[in-house]
This record gives C-alpha cells, structure tokens and sequence, in this order.
DNA sequence: TAATGAACTTAAAAATGTCTTAAATGCAAA
DNA sequence: TTTGCATTTAAGACATTTTTAAGTTCATTA
C-alpha cells in the first residue's frame, strides 16, 4: 500500500509520513506541487495526500491535471480551518475527501482507511477480545448477540483499549490518540467518555470491564467474580 | 533521544540537564526564549521542556510559533505552583504536557517517557529481585503468584531499592528521588512509606524484607532463618 | 540497665484523583 | 429555524493517597 504526500511544511509532511508508516504504509514525499504531480502522475500511489497551499503549483491544479490525465488514485485533500470554501473547490477538482488541519493521527487514519475500503480491499473490521466485538465500519459494540451502537469518541476509545490488551493506557494518550495533541480536551473529558462506555459495556451484558489505575490509566479486563 | 531544556535559571537547566544525561538522554540548553525557538525550531528534539517566564520570549510565545511552524515535537511546559491558569494557556499555546515547580527527578523522568512512549510500543518492563518483581507499568508487586498494587510512592520507593541491590539507600536519597529536591518532606515521611511496603511484602508472602541500617538507610535483604 | 535518640506504627486529617450527573454548548440535518 | 444528537463543561460525591502527629518500640551506649 503507497501512499503519496504531497506537502511543503516539511515537519508536518514528516509528521504525516511517521504516522502512516508506523501503520505499514509505504510513503513518499514531496515538497512541492510539481514534483508532486511528477510522482503522482505514474499512477502506483494508492492514495495521495495533498496539501492545498503548494509552492509552484497548488493543490487544486494538481488534481485536476491528474483527473484529466485520468489518474483515479483517491485524493485527501488537506487545509487550513477556515477555509470552508477549499471544500468544495477541492471536490470539484477531483479530491475523494478533504481533511481540516489540525486533525489527530487517529481521524487521519481513518481516513486513510476508508479511501482505500473504497477500492474494493478486504480490511479487517472488526476487533475483538474476550466476549465483546467492536465493529470498525458501524463502530456498533456486541457481547453475544446484544449490541449498542458507539459514537465516534465512544468509539476511538474503545479501540484504542481493546487494540492494546493488557496494557494501560494513560489519559493523556488518550487526549493525544483521540482528541489530537494540539486539542485542549482535559482528564475529566476522558473519564466523561470512559463513565459512557461503562454503561453501554454494563447494557450489553458485557463481562469486560474497564479498570481504572489510579494516577496510571485504563486497561481493559474481565470482571472478576467478586 | 534528544531533548532541549529551555530554562533561563542557570541551576535549574543545568539539574535538569544533569537528571536527564544519567538516563542517556542527549541534552541541550537554551537560556532564553529566542534561543529556544532557533534550537527547536530545526526539529530535530524528541521533547522540548519549556519553563514559561524566559527572557526575550516567553515559553507560551515560543510553543505557539513551534505549532504555527508545525513542528510537532512534544513539549512539556514548567511553571510555578500559584499559576493554575498557565496551564490552560499553556495547552492552548501547543504544550503537550505541564508539571508545575518544584518537582521530583522521577516525575521528571515519568514524564518525559510518558511523552517519548510511541503508539503501540509495548514495553513490559520489569525490576526483579530474588522472589518478587515489580512491574513498572501497572506498578503491581508479585511474588509467586501472589500480588499487591502499590501506590505511586510506594511504587517509587520499591522501585529504587531494587534498582539499587546491595547499596543502602538514605532516607534523604528517598526525599529527594521521591518527593523532589526541594520538598519539605521529613525522615518520617519515609517511615511511613517503608512500614506500608513491608506490610505488602507481608501480604505477599516475601522472603524479602526492608532492612533499616540505624542511622544509614535502607536495603532489601533475603530474610534471615533466624 | 537506664537514658537517649532513632525508627516504627497507627489513626485521623488533608489533599488529590476519579466518577457520575446534568446542564450548556456546538453542530448538522430536516 | 428548529430539532436531535454529540460533545464539553462544571459541580458535587466518592475513593484513595499522602501528610501529619502522637505514642510506642527498639538499639546503642553512658
């Protein structure tokens, strides 16, 4: 799976290449609009992140030249907040998504996956542990045959936890993973969070609880029979 | 695993650098704001810790450029106790973390790996010593099978008598290592601490026991038949 | 062995961390 | 705009840790 990232900060392209290939992605990077359109132009990228504001030639001018080349790898077009209108430039020019800077590591994989869902690859969707399965495409939770739907902070919580068994997971990783490192979520936001799912895990009958170590983290664990 | 430490008060920046050297960080100073920013700004830190009141620049001045700039390394902010809204201001401005002054080497420590801890690492360290271990990442101490939670302090007092086998700890040591050099914990603080661990090791049925050398300090030793 | 200072133990007070609610806010679809 | 839902904020209840303080035990030595 490669992917292409087209983008002239170069912590941030840096930042972008690290996320996605800790996640087994193979990244190439490009520092500008032409040689962006340059590597692109081959077609062997599987999706490309493409900045908008570019030196030499912007990102809009970049997916229109692939999509008249006939180029069809799905773009993720990314920008500045305030710039509603990019949005639906960015479309029209030919981008499959649009990401809004800043966005946490965790909406930016998501989006990533569902880029490439799109063509048709078999993607592992659910994630399981003990009698609970959490389903990545509905984010709806289930413990034998009951099941709750989660939101989407439900629900990047609750993956988090159950991809990383036995392990303990801090608050502030949490905050980080899930609300972005730039983000000014608190503590209390995640223990808000974490009360919410208690209740859903309670309502599906769940024998998996979410054990709280103080001053620690969460992790998650099977009730005991006290 | 490279740091900066942006602190303008000489013995402050160089204590810290000093902590941070003897766990194989690379260290570098900067005395004021300015500096700091030129330093960081080239990105090449794995952690940047930013005291707040620096000359030339203040440290909510420096993060926000840095995150302007897109440099996304992790920042942890420094400031006095009193000032409860720097935190708030400081987590807006782009900090990842804040630990308020004065503060104790292990929380230092905890914390920089706290924000150095990659997605998905995992590291199940453990201390052992003859029948019991210590797991640094639950803070639970096991012996056969057997085994207690202990709490932070009494975590971080376990944790440097195992790490130092044979060596008698002062009292002292423990205050400065565990509550900071500059608390105002006394001798008795620690007695306490030490009466609760060996209860726990009581509780785990330990061959283990908290020897005290009268006027010297403390060391673990295998229990004696007698 | 009695006096002394050091170390130990305990209980209560204080401080801090976590949980749970409910209300307020923000956001997007109808 | 209104409505419904997700999210954030805030406050109080609750739980645990940490500190404090006082009394007890222990080891040393005069």
């Amino acid at each position: 799976m490669q992917i292409l990232v087209v983008e002239d900060e170069k912590r941030l392209a840096e930042g972008l290449a690290h996320i996605l290939k800790e996640q087994k992605y193979m990244v190439d990077i490009a520092y500008d609009g032409r040689d962006g359109l340059d590597l692109a132009i081959s077609g062997i990228y599987d999706i490309i992140i493409l900045d908008i504001m570019l030196p030499k030639m912007n990102g809009y001018e970049v997916a229109a030249f692939l999509r008249k080349e006939k180029v069809a790898t799905p773009i993720l077009m990314l920008t500045a907040k305030d710039q509603i209108s990019d949005k639906v430039k960015g479309l029209d020019a030919g981008a499959d998504d649009y990401m809004t800077k800043p966005f946490s590591p965790e909406e930016l994989l998501a989006r990533v996956r569902a880029l490439t869902r799109r063509q048709g690859e078999v993607v592992i969707d659910e994630v399981e542990f003990h009698d609970i399965k959490l389903n990545l495409s509905t984010c709806d939770l289930s413990c034998n045959g009951k099941s709750v739907h989660l939101n989407f902070k439900e629900f990047e919580i609750m993956k988090i936890l159950m991809q990383n068994p036995l392990i303990v997971t801090t608050k502030e990783e949490l905050i980080v993973k899930v609300w972005g490192y730039d983000s000014n979520a608190v503590d209390n936001n995640v223990e808000v969070y974490i009360s919410f799912l208690r209740k859903k895990l309670d309502f599906i009958s769940s024998k998996i609880e979410i054990a709280s170590l103080r001053k620690i983290g969460y992790r998650l664990e099977v009730k005991t029979n006290a």
